[in-house]
DNA sequence: GGTTGCTGTGAAACCGGTTTCAGGGTAGCA
DNA sequence: TGCTACCCTGAAACCGGTTTCACAGCAACC
């Protein structure tokens, strides 16, 4: 059995596909009668309008396209869900594509959704860069979010990285420690590069002299904290602090400190980044710089909700919060060492 | 500007529509000279078929209507993220909707996706009984992840959540433990009544009287494990262990216990459900039953492609598994008490 | 040479809606 | 009574593809 059609309502109810357009949709107004006599025909048949051909007669499709990059990081994974969330009750619906942080699979990606019509692009992170990415969507409504972009006309809703790392490492030098080392994410991902610039800067700032010892490469990944750890720990250099990339390195780093028999924080103050929602309960609870990431979706599409009707919408840089919890101690100078083992 | 239709590319070619829409979709024998006058004419316009268009004219849209819950449950946004992955490549894209665990508002969102024209339903858990959803539904082709549904037409994909309470409580046992506290998950949550059911099943085969002072009510949040161990620390009731209705409340757990000074696993042991990427670096790694949450998502997607190509697809029951890592420890029975604290 | 069969092609119908356009009916006004 | 204005309404065009159908052209066969 097909669905009912426009049509058969039409029959129902004796009038033209015309009129019950227009009941439907409110676009004009029609006599009672004839608006009663359509309404009750569509519901005797369980007329439900066909969106594809709605969306190819009125030239918008209702849907966002949401590129986004599976690597299963629960911060791409909680913007995702602000997303579908912001978007909720709206009557645009997320069409979701994963461009796996790689440049081809980004780009057919996009051409996929473009053949769809979405009305507007949801870049969620990505590796496209800013005129290709001007080029392939051309006037299409986009807001990219989790990434900043030179080209400043597709909106950008990020985070100040840089900052981020920044106030994590002063975080730490605050509470007295120097000897701060720290566990990268992956190499070539901007954020990576950011927070590391920030944790040179605070250091520089303080007249602390980055030790290359002290830098670890990491993935974002907890195995990469573990890692991090083993080859400090072996290395023989003394650190009584550690900045994670982000908060699963920094479970990694805790797992691997507490194999050591080093004590968090006594022995070993730690500060992650993201605050994903298992930090607030590691033992102890972690001092983290919180994303909202979620937040971020969700505003990222109110956003581009709004460039699609037209609103210009002004990105505002989104604020971290330095989420102070139990995983950082004060640390006194008396003597310079870190070795005061259990 | 306007993107190219299949008449400009015709136009440009000098040829009609039908052979330009014969050549891109190789449905027919064309004459290589024209053949290549249309590949040229397409690329030089940079043509790129209307996908509503060409899903109306086809009667079938490519998409795959995916109905969510976002509570933020770890499990099923994994579920989510493994369908997208499943559906990647495949030509056909996922649209989601949110059911926010509420009856309305998922039929609501199914509908939507009805009007859409999706070529097949996947929904990731939910609340609407399996007579209903077939009412709204009809014969369209569906899959159930994450919830076992009555009503059998309708595929499903899910875990025996008895089983997994069950061997959770038998690995306690085994090690000697029968002072078992649970911490249960969300009340008419059909999961967390599974699980309880294993837990009692578990503790009768081992001829240990379930003592409801042990049963704690929680909503598999991590701040329920937290008021659950809260709870049982001041009712005095003795224990040894506890089974957390999820990780999230397994980490909450074991945060508790660390403030009211119990170390895990020497103190209380834990075992915890979903295996959730963060279990693995709890301090101490938390023992848990795995749910393959992501295959499971991609699995389901893998299903619903050979169900709408008319392949019988036969849903074989998914396994859990007992991870065993380091926060379960033997329990001696020299002395019937837990209290041999630091 | 005429019939049959096959190949390639364009015109037109179709998918299911929306929107324009023109016309019929009625009311208002001179 | 005649003219304009306004309100409803249906026919038809349109959105951009796919697919049916009819037919032209040509080779093969008797």
């Amino acid at each position: 059995m097909k669905e009912a059609t426009i049509q058969d309502v039409a029959n129902q109810a004796k009038v033209s596909k015309a009129t019950v357009s227009r009941v439907l949709n409110g676009t004009a107004t029609v006599h009672p009668d004839k608006r009663r006599a359509v309404l009750e025909a569509a519901a005797r048949v369980g007329f439900e309008p066909n969106a594809l051909a709605r969306s190819l007669a009125r030239g918008r499709s209702m849907t966002i396209g949401v590129l986004t990059q599976l690597i299963g990081s629960p911060f791409y994974d909680a913007i995702s869900q602000g997303v579908i969330a912001g978007l909720g009750g709206t009557g645009y619906s997320p069409i979701f594509v994963d461009g796996q942080w790689e440049r081809r699979a980004e780009v057919t990606a996009i051409r996929a959704l473009l053949g769809r019509r979405v009305d507007g692009l949801l870049l969620v992170g990505g590796d496209v860069p800013g005129d290709e990415l001007r080029g392939i969507c051309g006037k299409l409504p986009t807001v990219v979010v989790g990434r900043e972009l030179p080209a400043e006309e597709h909106h950008c809703l990020f985070i100040d990285n840089v900052d981020g790392g920044y106030r994590a490492t002063r975080h730490l030098i605050e509470f007295g420690h120097r000897e701060i080392a720290i566990i990268r994410g992956l190499g070539h991902h901007q954020d990576a590069i950011d927070r590391f610039a920030g944790y040179e800067k605070a250091l520089s700032e303080a007249g602390i002299e980055l030790d290359p010892e002290l830098v670890l490469d990491g993935d974002f990944s907890a195995e990469s904290g573990v890692r991090g750890i083993e080859e400090l720990m072996s290395s023989n250099r003394r650190f009584s602090a550690v900045f994670a990339a982000n908060d699963m390195t920094a479970f990694g780093a805790r797992l691997a400190l507490h194999r050591r028999g080093k004590r968090v924080p006594e022995d070993v103050s730690i500060v992650g980044f993201d605050d994903q929602a298992e930090a607030a309960f590691m033992t102890p609870p972690l001092t983290t710089i919180r994303q909202p990431a979620r937040e971020m979706g969700a505003q990222a599409s109110q956003a581009l909700l709004a460039l699609i009707g037209g609103t210009p919408f002004e990105a505002l840089p989104l604020d971290t919060e330095l989420m102070v919890r139990e995983s950082v101690a004060r640390r006194d100078h008396r003597d310079g060492g870190s070795e005061s083992d259990r």
